[in-house]
DNA sequence: ATACGACTTAAACCGAGGTTTAAGTCAATA
DNA sequence: TATTGACTTAAACCTCGGTTTAAGTCGTAT
């Protein structure tokens, strides 16, 4: 299998290993080897776990339940329920989220326009 | 004027007092009037700028820079260029958080799939 | 042999964004 | 007039998500 150091995979994830190393500890990045010299070693699997992991970071959704999710992982096929309904209702959350967000980006538009307007107007006011 | 007190103001955003009151220390809420109490009165013109602070706290924007915003509502006309670079800035910000968040839903959908025909095979194989 | 660079750990530290506490003031009601 | 409830303040406290520090261990190149 193919392995990787701990700066290489910070620098594939565009990350300081510092926070590799805390999201290990944390749980979520399980089942880490080590090398005889006890130095991290990220198979191919790793690097695909954190792939999700990743997502479920860039969703927002706190360390703790990522972890939870982890140890389901690691728990295997006993807990695919528990893992599909909080993905569903992490989906569900993200999606309140954007709309929010969407909703929000409207009160800033319109800003935009009045101040965009007001310059304009300003401009025609020098002649 | 019409004005409301801070339980009100508070019951209207559906935000604790306390935020309130840490909003207004931190410069979010300025103008704010009192009566001969010192109980805090909001005005309806503080009720209109506080819906464009929550759009920018929903879209994320630091404290410190909604500070600044306000900051240059309250020097008024000199500053609207710098609002205008300001609001464009932060909507663009917005907008790659958005798809960032859309696109690492996909990765969370992919789990949702894989999921779901795991339990589907696992039923069928019941019989 | 030694010096350098890449790694290791535990523990201390940090900034953001509030929340909680403690002590006090006021107005209206019993 | 005493009590209650709504407010006030400053300061302490809290969680989250890391980052930084200090001290130590390797393996390799000089």
């Amino acid at each position: 299998m193919n392995y990787c150091s701990i700066s290489e995979a910070a620098a594939k994830f565009n990350l300081p290993q510092s926070t590799l190393r805390y999201y290990e500890k944390k749980g979520l990045l399980p089942f880490i080897q080590r090398d005889e010299a006890d130095r991290r070693l990220f198979s191919d699997y790793q690097m695909a776990l954190f792939e999700i992991v990743l997502c479920l970071k860039n969703t927002n959704m706190p360390i703790s339940s990522i972890k939870q999710y982890m140890d389901w992982v690691i728990e295997g096929d006993p807990t695919v329920e528990k893992r599909l309904e909080m993905m569903m209702q992490h989906k569900q959350t993200v999606l309140n989220e954007i709309s929010l967000m969407t909703e929000s980006l409207k009160g800033i538009d319109f800003k935009i326009e009045r101040y965009t307007k007001q310059i304009q107007e300003r401009k025609q006011d020098e002649y």
